[in-house]
DNA sequence: CGGTATCCAAAGCGATACTG
DNA sequence: CAGTATCGCTTTGGATACCG
């Protein structure tokens, strides 16, 4: 941890930018969106299981206003909306691979200690 | 974003990360036992501003049961309760490093493009 | 096609009181 | 000191129906 920021700001600092990611669908969303990816509405609908139109927009909607993700409209008959990740999104990428690391690290931990295995999420 | 992992599995993996560090108290919690520190239950209830009994233990006791934290009874009267990072929650530091240096970007990205400001959280 | 509107159930959280 | 128990509010998310 950088000398920047003191016990509180940090944490105040990571649970800002965490509550942008929270919500059932985000991540997803997100990850459908990675690599430069441009989906219509529709396409995402099709593509993320179980998720409703509700649900979709509403996760949408947050990103877009969060700088996270960009919307497209096409002025048409009938309409056309296409979703990106703004660069912003896009830098998510190795902050996320690293918290996938920091998981995959789980198990070898918990074998370099004696603690206990703990519940599984 | 490493080939070890689908789309969906780097998704699914990302979403049960977070989920550990999801709570209203975790991050805050997190952040005043890193660096090693070992702090009594009593300790972390007044060095946390606002936070209740209920929550406090709530949030140890899920961050216990997913190997983050480590609890350490002393037995004696009165009782003498300690809690500590594991290993594992250590590592967690980095992590949460490119997730703060993440949204430090922020405002730099919005200015190099053109996209409306958006919501501030 | 790309949304809104409404209603309802479940989960999260805070306040308060009590206990070994 | 270090918890547990209970209640009620607020937020979140799912289902369904409708609209430009």
């Amino acid at each position: 941890m950088s000398s920047t920021y003191t016990r509180e700001s940090a944490a105040e600092g990571v649970e800002s930018a965490l509550k942008l990611l929270e919500g059932r669908w985000k991540l997803v969303i997100l990850f459908h969106l990675f690599g430069g990816h441009v989906l219509r509405f529709s396409d995402l609908e099709r593509s993320i299981e179980g998720i409703s139109q509700k649900m979709l927009i509403q996760q949408l909607r947050q990103m877009e206003a969060d700088g996270i993700v960009r919307r497209i409209v096409h002025h048409q008959v009938p309409p056309k909306v296409e979703y990106c990740l703004t660069d912003w999104g896009q830098a998510l990428c190795p902050a996320l691979d690293a918290l996938l690391g920091w998981a995959s690290q789980r198990d070898r931990a918990a074998a370099a200690s004696e603690s206990p295995p703990g519940r599984v999420a």
